[in-house]
DNA sequence: CTGATGACGAGCG
DNA sequence: CCGCTCGCCATCA
């Protein structure tokens, strides 16, 4: 696996911002990360590091994402849950409660990486 | 170098 | 709301 490579360190970066109970969207991360949000995807696969919160990343729709295998990840939607992130009937999340706001202005900092140029916050 | 693939997103009906 | 199509970027053979 590679994974090291700088694009995704900065998305295990990013991943490991994300606070328990909120949950960030691929789109989002790769957004902050500055790639595409199928790399977050294929990042979070790759994950080897315990210390990755991948579980708070889902996708846009709100719902836990299914490999390519057709299987689901039982125990991502079940540690979602144990954090407090609520799942509807059809194993969706409200993005509009639980979706984590990103980032603030001294993480970047923190990090050592270097900010999207996303339109500042006020 | 080229081609294929992957835990996705937005747009459209 | 649901389902389909196309585009996206990085990594691998």
């Amino acid at each position: 696996m590679v994974a090291s490579s700088p694009t995704y360190r900065a998305i295990y970066r990013l991943v490991q911002a994300v606070p328990a109970g909120q949950v960030a969207t691929y789109g989002q991360i790769g957004q902050l990360a500055g790639c595409g949000a199928r790399q977050v995807g294929y990042a979070m696969a790759a994950v080897k590091s315990p210390d990755i919160p991948w579980h708070r990343v889902i996708n846009s729709r709100g719902a836990v994402s299914v490999r390519a295998d057709g299987a689901v990840d039982a125990g991502q939607r079940r540690r979602l849950e144990d954090e407090g992130v609520i799942f509807d009937l059809r194993g969706r999340a409200d993005l509009s409660v639980f979706q984590w706001h990103g980032p603030d202005g001294g993480w970047w900092l923190e990090s050592g990486l270097e900010p999207p140029l996303l339109p500042p916050p006020r």
